[in-house]
DNA sequence: CATGACAGATAGCCTGAAACTATGAATACC
DNA sequence: GGTATTCATAGTTTCAGGCTATCTGTCATG
């Protein structure tokens, strides 16, 4: 594109050294070649950009609004330049996606201390269901998705850490008297409260109900993880829950009881997904790391180093 | 300067079809050209702007921020090059120069008219004393100066109009007496009130002085027209005054007496001067068309084609 | 008035960046 | 598993932009 930014360098050191002489050895280039180059420039808008004179040189005035302009031009190229190579993570925005039923629990914590540490990243966090979150990730629309590692081709995968499953049921049920973790075997024909179809719980809570021989509601299917509880509370049936929502929220609230579960599907690995041959791992890294350790601060046990897949 | 904006406008498309085939056949150029340039783009700023799968490829996270830097400098170049083209004179800004003589009576209805014509040309107005607004014009503080045409060298001049010089007297004075133009002999012996040295004003008055037998106060040279008429009005003896003024300014106050002079030295010509080759004389001519629609409003005889000297 | 000195313009040549054609490698889909 | 699609690589060619040498025009000075 006419004119080049080697042009633009050209007339705004002109100006500035009001001299083609003293541009061109400051330029390193010969005098000849730095008026060939302006002679150019100014064919090319159609217009003179500097009166000549043996005093030297000074721009006309439509030169001079054009100098203003490439002066501008440089300085945000300089810019951009900068952030390439200023060491700023995702280009100072990340936008993160994030399965709603991690986000408001785990993701508090960690994004005001990534904040503290990094702050000039603006983290822009969106809560979608998985499929959406894997379709927004092709899509570009986001560059970090927080979810579950299980088919997701064509994406490179960092482990975070693996949660288990916690039930919660109303005070007075049966459940409810007994201490320590919760087996299958005490889910035998009990009804299963959890979220809408789409959402990975989802099927994680089938599964498990086809293990220990349960029940998915259908007909009271929640929208969110309090609001199954709360069915839960009403005695509609158990509720399974993600130990995340567990640490940060279990304690809030006492109409119901929480335990543990342990099954073979009781637990689910939590990742982080980027598209790609994975060569930046410099800033998922720092991701990573804030969210094993938000991870650990909420007190979850399955916090290993992260391996990718 | 790398990356150049060849490459810029190479890795906007990409990012916009999303494909490097499309992206090439949309900017005619072949698809191995393209990939060479945008690699040579990714290794000089050390990172990785895309990632690329079968399906086409999608920014990452740095490569999104520095694609919106782009998009922002390709406009701006945009910008640049249709203010070049765009035919609004001087860029858009002019910075004229004036004496303070003229400017605050002819400029006026000049500046409103031309930018009733032009809304798009923003105009700087600086009054300053002739030598000064040479100075200035020479080293690009100024695009044009109205002034007088004598002794400019390097310059380009454009003649306005050439006006006439005024007296002003106290009612009381026997010149108030007279009708029609003051001539020379008149003044024989008078005391004359001029601006400070330094106006071209100045220089006149002197010479006329000498032309007519008259001698200027040196004790009580003004710093402003108005002010060498209120000095006339006191009977200090008699103000000499561009007809510009007095056309705009005269009819206020009836403290003094204002009529024509005829003398060799009693008028001066008034000149729109710029640098240089005189190339852009499109710009220019419509400011001296303004000017001189200006001095015939104001009834000033002296308009007549101007011709550059 | 001639002449020297200086600044920018012009001429001719040469190098290197970027274009093209042809081909290879990898993955998704039938 | 074959095929088609997509991006990467190799080798060649062309032209923008660089350099040296020289010309032209203007100012200062003897």
């Amino acid at each position: 594109m006419r004119p080049s930014l080697r042009q633009l360098e050209y007339i705004v050191a002109v100006d500035r050294l009001g001299r083609f002489g003293l541009a061109a050895s400051a330029l390193n280039v010969s005098q000849p070649s730095l008026s060939a180059q302006i002679a150019e420039v100014e064919a090319e808008l159609g217009l003179r950009l500097f009166h000549r004179s043996r005093t030297g040189v000074v721009a006309t005035a439509q030169g001079a609004e054009l100098i203003r302009r490439a002066r501008r031009i440089l300085r945000e190229m300089e810019d951009l330049r900068a952030a390439a190579s200023g060491g700023v993570p995702f280009g100072g925005r990340l936008r993160l996606g994030v399965l709603p039923s991690i986000g408001p629990y785990l993701l508090p914590g960690v994004v005001s201390a990534l904040h503290r540490n990094h702050p000039e990243l603006r983290i822009l966090v969106r809560e979608e269901s998985t499929q959406w979150l894997e379709q927004g990730l092709k899509a570009g629309r986001f560059d970090l998705i927080i979810s579950t590692p299980e088919d997701h081709p064509g994406t490179v995968q960092t482990r975070l850490f693996s949660e288990r499953l916690w039930i919660a049921v109303a005070r007075d049920d049966a459940l409810a008297r007994g201490v320590g973790p919760v087996r299958a075997n005490d889910l035998r024909g009990r009804m299963f409260l959890t979220l809408d179809r789409g959402h990975r719980l989802s099927r994680i809570v089938y599964a498990l109900a086809s293990e220990c021989g349960g029940v998915v509601s259908e007909e009271y299917e929640g929208t969110s993880l309090d609001g199954i509880r709360l069915m839960a509370a009403s005695g509609a049936g158990v509720a399974i829950l993600p130990e995340v929502y567990v640490r940060r929220q279990g304690e809030a609230g006492h109409e119901t009881v929480l335990r543990p579960l342990v099954a073979a599907q009781a637990s689910r690995d939590i990742a982080l997904l980027q598209l790609g041959g994975g060569e930046e791992m410099a800033g998922t890294d720092l991701i990573a790391g804030a969210l094993r350790q938000g991870a650990e601060a909420l007190g979850i046990a399955g916090v290993r180093a992260g391996e990718e897949t």
